[in-house]
DNA sequence: GAGACGTGGCG
DNA sequence: TCGCCAAGTCT
């Protein structure tokens, strides 16, 4: 321990100073960008939450600007970023923030962690970064690198593995520059102790490194395998009226997809034809007796907990009017204004096809 | 504590 | 093609 400590201050610190290039952009620090570039960054790569933080920027430039939105703004502005819970919570977090601390970010790991969305991670990430409080972070990164430096053979998922990974990087924590041991951590993982052909020839830290010296540092992280992921079929409708437009419906709040925009249907259930099923939906979400017409497209899209083929096509209503029976509401809507709202990247491509079919 | 929760890139 | 993975949180 006391090695890899020496090692942190003589060697990684030193070489991060040189090789932090993935996040200019976040060299200001202040709390509300640190906060909303970790909440982009969960689960996410700094390549693809990048350009959504330039824009969220320019669209959010404070606190303030961001609490009073809509929260379908908000998620326009997260539309592709998925986990929409972390846009969902960012929103209450701003307003929270806003009317309850005065507009001053919470400056304490307690306070911090009481926001909605923001965890044990974020906590510790806003913290140091932003506070230049004394906290260690553990991410997917950080538990890599410890796992590897320490030939750790616990379910690095399992939560005593966590707790346990937790104090090895408390104990290593670099009082008084948390945030660049922090940041240096990360960047060694997400750069050179990569998952899968971890460049040890060019690690910091390989002379301390016990997973280098097993000569099977791909050994560690030990993770105990994941199920496979179920498969369904969806049936989903473009509604059209006698106005050339179709009809959309926005997804409840808490759902998964909570509060974005789609094109009504659901799962096909046993027994049933596409077609059946797209009726059914439409009854049961919208109250109206509708009679499918011709395929527009099968869009195929994997989720984190299962895969979907979503089969598309027209519909016309036979009777009845929209209500929002399954929904939280529904809207008619041009083709060319769809695109106002917020979607999934499944419906997104559907809204692809229309537009095609409408410019030929 | 295990499962829900998106998307894109990579070997 | 396909499973795995990426700066996690919530229930």
């Amino acid at each position: 321990m006391k090695k890899v400590k020496q090692a942190i201050a003589d060697e990684l610190l030193p070489w991060f100073s040189q090789n932090k290039r993935s996040m200019p952009w976040r060299s200001n620090r202040t709390p509300y960008r640190v906060w909303i570039s970790e909440l982009m960054l969960q689960q996410t790569r700094v390549d693809q939450a990048t350009p959504y933080f330039q824009r969220f920027m320019k669209r959010f430039p404070s606190l303030k600007s961001l609490a009073a939105a809509s929260q379908e703004e908000v998620l326009k502005q997260w539309e592709g970023l998925g986990y929409y819970s972390r846009a969902r919570n960012l929103h209450k977090a701003a307003q929270i923030v806003a009317a309850e601390h005065k507009g001053r970010f919470p400056d304490t790991a307690e306070g911090l962690i009481q926001l909605p969305g923001i965890g044990n991670y974020t906590a510790a990430a806003i913290g140091s970064l932003a506070f230049n409080l004394d906290l260690a972070v553990l991410d997917g990164n950080v538990i890599r690198v410890l796992a590897r430096l320490f030939a750790y053979t616990r379910d690095s998922r399992s939560s005593t593995a966590k707790a346990e990974l937790q104090r090895y990087a408390d104990d290593l924590l670099v009082k008084g520059d948390a945030g660049n041991f922090n940041e240096a951590m990360m960047e060694l993982g997400a750069t050179v102790c990569l998952p899968r052909n971890p460049q040890c020839a060019q690690c910091p830290l390989s002379r301390v490194c016990l997973g280098h010296e097993s000569g099977r540092p791909t050994d560690y992280p030990v993770k105990a395998p994941k199920k496979k992921v179920p498969h369904i079929v969806v049936g989903a409708a473009v509604v059209t009226n006698a106005k050339g437009q179709v009809l959309v419906a926005q997804r409840r709040a808490e759902d998964m997809l909570g509060g974005l925009w789609e094109f009504p249907g659901g799962k096909q259930e046993p027994g049933e034809t596409i077609q059946q099923c797209i009726e059914r939906e439409l009854k049961e979400e919208l109250g109206i007796h509708a009679k499918t017409g011709s395929f527009l497209v099968t869009v195929k899209h994997a989720y984190s907990h299962f895969t979907m083929d979503m089969h598309t096509y027209f519909a016309t209503i036979e009777s009845g009017r929209p209500r929002p029976l399954h929904c939280q509401d529904f809207r008619w809507m041009a083709i060319p204004e769809l695109r106002m709202l917020p979607y999934s990247k499944a419906d997104l491509k559907i809204i692809e096809e229309l537009e095609t079919r409408c410019e030929s």
